[in-house]
Formats: C-alpha cells, structure tokens, sequence
RNA sequence: UGGGGUGUAGCCAAGUGGUAAGGCAACGGGUUUUGAUCCCGUCAUGCGCAGGUUCGAAUCCUGCCACCCCAGCCA
C-alpha cells in the first residue's frame, strides 16, 4: 500500500492482520448486495471500500447476491447491479456467487447444529415467537418446543425441507439464550418454509435461510477474511460469532462495521425508490433524476467521480450526513479535467454582423480543452449570421453585466470583438435580432491586444444542428422527510425541461455516453438510452459554478 | 428505564499525552478569449458537557448529556 492512501480504521485493522500473517496474509472481501432493487449512491461507498480494499492488499473480491428471500428478489436486479458495479470499475473476475449457491451446505450445516443439541424446529405462530421473545427491557421465556430431542427436531426438519409444511407452521431456531439483553441472540430464526420458487434454485427447495445463518457461512465458504458491513449489523456480530464458533468451518472470517454514506436531502431507500418507478413518476431506475447508480451513469456522472466522492468521504463509524456539494464538487472536477469543450446555444437569440459580407463562411479554431493541448483542436464555421444566447444580451444591464448590451461590445469565443448597434424588436416588444458589427483586427489569436470584459458563446446560424437538450432536475427532498411513506410528500416535482438548441456540428455523430461541457452551459452527456445521431439528445449533467447568478442576484 | 454504537467548525475528516492536518461549503482578493478552471488569503484559544490525573489532555480517569441501531418467519 502507497503512502497517500486514506488509512481508516478498517484499512488499519486489515494491515495489521496482513502483517501478522494472519489467514497467510491474504485479503479477500465481498460486495453481497441482495437484488431486490437498484444500487444506490450508498452501495457506491460499500463497492468501492470492499473491491478497493482488496485491490490495495493484493486481494479477491467476489460479488455474491445475498438471494435468501425469494419473492422480494429479480433476476432483472443481479443484471442491473453487475452492470453497475462493472460501471464504477471494478471486476470480480469468476467470483460471482450468489448466497443460493450454498444452500446444501447450508441445510447440511443446520443439520449438524440440530445433532449438536444447538437447533430445535419451533411450533410455535410468528406472533407467538414475537410475544415469547420479550421486548427490548424484559427478557424473553423459552418456547414449549425448545426442548424436543435431536430426532425429533431432525425429523421434522427433513420433513420441513420435504415439503410437508405449510408456510409458518414450524421453523428452526439456533438455541441461543432467550434471556440475552442482545435480542438477536434469543433464539433467532434460521430457517423458514416458504412455497414459493425461487428466480435461480426454481422450486427445489422450500425452506430458506436467515440472513445471519447464510451470511457468515457463506464468508466462510468463500474464504472471505474481512466481511464489512454497516453498523446496524453490530447487534448481530455476536451471533456472526456463534455459528462460526459452533460449526467450526475450516475459514474464520471477521465482521467489522463501518457507517453508512448518506447523501442530504436525497432518497435512498429501496421501498421509497420503487414507488416513483411503480408510479411513473420517474421514467425507470435508470431516470437521470434518480439517485441510484444506473441514473447517475445516464445522467453522465462520471463513475471517477463516485470513486473520488467515496475516497474523500473516508469510513468510519459516525453516522453521516453529506452535503450534496461534496459529491457535486467531484462531479466538476473530473468533468473539468476530462470533458471536451464545444459550443451550442440552448436559448438562441440572432446576431447579424452588418459589416461581415454576405455568404462568407470563415473557419475559427477553437480548442478541445482550455488547459489541456493534448486533446487538441477543432475548426468551426463563423458567418454572417450566428445564435447567441438570448441571457447573454440585456438591453437594460446592471452595471457588472459584462455580456452584450445595446452599444456594448464582447468577444464571441475563438472569434472577434463585436459591438451591438441596433436591437430589433416584434410587435410585441420582444427582441428578435440584435444588428451587430465585428471589428476584422480582433480575430482569436491574432494578437490584436484589444480586450473587452466580457466573453460569450455563439453558433453559426446557417452551419449548426438541433440537438435536444434535456434539463432534469435532481431528486430533492425536503430538509425533514418525517416518517411519511408517500414520496410524493416531501420530494420536489421532478421536472423536465425540453430545449432544442444549436449546437455546433460536431456534436452530431457523438456515442450514447459522450460527456462535454458546451461553453457556460454546464456539463452535458449524450443520452445513453433515447439517443439519435442525427438530432443527438443531450442530458445535463451538472452546471458550472455560476459567479454572476450571484452578483445578479444581489443586484436587484 | 435492556443491549450495542457514535459525538472534533455549516458538512465530512485527521489526530493514539507535547499544545487542533486536509477537503467541501462560505467569504475576500488575483489571473483568465468559458463570470468556468486555476492561484492566494480568511474561517475551532477550541474537540458533547462537568469534574479529576498530569509540567502538559481532543487523547487517560470518573460522572453526566445528546443522537443512532436492535423486539422480521427482511437484509
């Protein structure tokens, strides 16, 4: 491990167990989502903790579906969540597994815990195990059951497993201690009938394993060292333990808990999520507006980004609440380093240079990054007549507006001074047409010497294309969502905005996923799913930081 | 009022007995053919609170307080 990597408490406890030797001195961590719906921004911090950690040690990295729970599960989530764990950029190789896998060697253990006298199949309703655990400050009773004999419960467990039960009617329980301050270790369900087929074992099998009994085997099984997992499992890392240290598995790993990564003012959970795909409030979990993974990609947020955020964010165990910014402010910086610039004009307003001859097309160059020769340079055709943005010219300016103003002048982009003479109104008092002239001496690189304050953008009128251009806003919720199980009740109204802009032809052929900042318009990412070559269709990803929307703001 | 956790700035976070790193945000300034980027500066006499130990405490001790998680046949 380098020296500028972050070294979280977690990263310290796997160092020292690598330099004691412990497991040989091997690593190997798991990402075990259970596909019951789309990753989150959340999941992000997990991804990257466990495939990280394990890329730093020189470790493996499996990703196993936790598939315990059929019904509540789709095979449309493994896909989904494969791609996007690839998309965040890493790779499990032939370690995809899936919690199912096991579910032999799982009864086969439960069997040996029910010789071992440390199971008993319990008759007992679901409502009459709730009434018998006791609450959080009384302690529990024994079930009547509890005591049957090892045949008994084996007998029953097989007949379980055959099929001969209704749902609820028995289930095994691990024989803890029903007196135990941790609720978790009174007697904890590890098995329960449920006839219903399951999207990968089909109808093979109808009884399932609990979370806590399948997860720690199956760590186990796959010679996991380190099982990281969020804090409200802590409760739980003693009964972890307890199976571990009953049945003696040739691989002990460890459970160690880190915090959740909240984002402020955002969504995330899975129910809440599905009830604006179910709705249709969103288009899908793939909608740019959704906070998930998937929307995030067709949004066009750089998946370095999420890797960065995640980075700067750390791991520990205080529950954290981060502000939107953080994660904006990756977002800008990775697109600000990577994005190639072009031009367009989503609002456009008509300039007509007076003094330019008619039909003359000139080609200007114009870099593909203002700080980054490599990416090199393009040619784009000026004329006689070009869009501007229509913010970009005020006929009535405060002071420190430096853009285009009647009688004032500002430089167009990678082309000349200009000066706005006349400004050309509808019958209604709209303005249609500002008449402008250039000054011929002030060409992009000539070295001319003149300045001005202000600089805009701007698209030849006769050789720019449409392009749709899609302005989505983000999922937003209020500062305190309460309780309430209705989104629609504390979410923004999720618009969607529509344009068709002029955008410079350079930008027709692009590939779904082709990211650009177009010039003082912000970030932009070529739709992934909705997306022609001809009229491209364009997702906003992020705006740039805006100084003036403050000073505007102040202004009046 | 049982058990398990967590408290360092508006939000993250380092710090492990030697006198509070860094990032985000905010604010002020400089450069700029993107009001972007970039650069510079400001921002905790203070580490949940109260005592104690010590030459010295965010770090050790004692006692409080606040917040989160646990009573699924969910994960």
């Amino acid at each position: 491990m380098s020296e500028d990597l972050p070294r979280d408490f977690i990263r310290q406890i796997i160092a020292e167990d690598v330099a004691r030797g412990k497991h040989g001195g091997a690593v190997v961590t798991r990402f075990p989502p259970e596909p019951n719906g789309y990753l989150h921004i959340g999941h992000a911090k997990s991804i990257c903790l466990n495939f990280g950690i394990a890329q730093e040690f020189g470790g493996k990295t499996y990703l196993r579906f936790d598939d315990t729970n059929p019904g509540k599960e789709k095979e449309e989530y493994v896909v989904a969540i494969q791609e996007d764990v690839r998309w965040l950029g890493f790779d499990w190789e032939d370690r995809l597994t899936h919690a199912s896998d096991y579910f032999e060697q799982l009864y086969e253990a439960a069997e040996r815990l029910i010789r071992m006298g440390k199971a008993y199949v319990d008759s007992l309703s679901a409502e009459e195990i709730r009434a018998y655990r006791g609450t959080l400050t009384e302690p529990g009773r024994d079930s009547p059951w509890r005591n049957r004999s090892v045949d008994e419960n084996l007998d029953l467990f097989r007949r379980m497993r055959a099929g001969e039960f209704a749902d609820g009617e028995h289930v095994l329980r691990a024989k803890i201690d029903m007196q135990s301050p941790n609720i978790n270790m009174r007697d904890p369900t590890i098995y329960r009938i449920r006839h219903i087929p399951h999207q990968r074992t089909g109808t093979k099998w109808c009884i399932y394993p609990m979370y806590d009994f399948a997860h720690g085997l199956s760590d186990a099984f796959e010679g996991i060292t380190h099982s990281l997992c969020t804090l409200e499992f802590e409760d739980h890392r003693p009964l972890y333990d307890w199976f571990l240290e009953q049945l003696k598995p040739a691989h002990r790993p460890r459970q160690i808990e880190f915090s959740r990564l909240n984002l402020a003012y955002t969504v995330t959970s899975k129910r809440k999520l599905a009830q604006l795909v179910d709705r249709g409030i969103v288009r899908g979990w793939d909608d740019p507006r959704m906070p998930t993974l998937a929307g995030m990609r067709r949004r066009g947020y750089p998946p370095a980004a999420i890797r960065d955020f995640v980075k700067r964010v750390g791991v520990t165990k205080k529950e954290k609440v981060i502000e939107m910014a953080m994660l904006e402010h990756s977002v800008r910086e990775e697109l600000d380093r990577e994005a190639p610039r072009r031009i367009a004009v989503l609002r456009p307003l008509k300039v007509v240079l007076t003094n330019y001859p008619e039909g003359k097309v000139e080609h200007v160059v114009a870099a593909n990054h203002p700080t980054r020769p490599d990416m090199g340079t393009r040619e784009v055709a000026f004329g006689r007549e070009l869009w501007i943005e229509r913010d970009d010219f005020m006929e009535e300016a405060p002071r420190k507006f430096f853009r285009l103003k009647p009688g004032g002048e500002v430089r167009l982009r990678y082309a000349y001074i200009i000066r706005c003479d006349e400004v050309i109104k509808s019958s209604d008092g709209e303005v249609v047409e500002l008449r402008c002239t250039y000054d011929p001496d002030t060409r992009s690189g000539s070295g001319s010497g003149r300045k001005v304050k202000g600089t805009i953008h701007w698209v030849s009128a006769r050789e720019s294309v449409p392009a749709e251009v899609r302005l989505y806003d983000r999922l937003f919720t209020d500062p305190d969502p309460g309780r309430s199980d209705d989104v629609t009740t504390f979410l923004n109204p999720l618009s969607l905005e529509t344009i068709t802009a002029q955008v410079e032809p350079a930008l027709r052929n692009v590939e779904p996923g082709f990211s650009c900042q177009l010039e003082r318009l912000g970030y932009f990412c070529a739709d992934l799913v909705d997306h022609s070559p001809d009229t491209p269709v364009f997702n906003r990803i992020i705006t740039l930081r805006d100084s003036w929307a403050k000073i505007a703001q102040q202004g009046e």
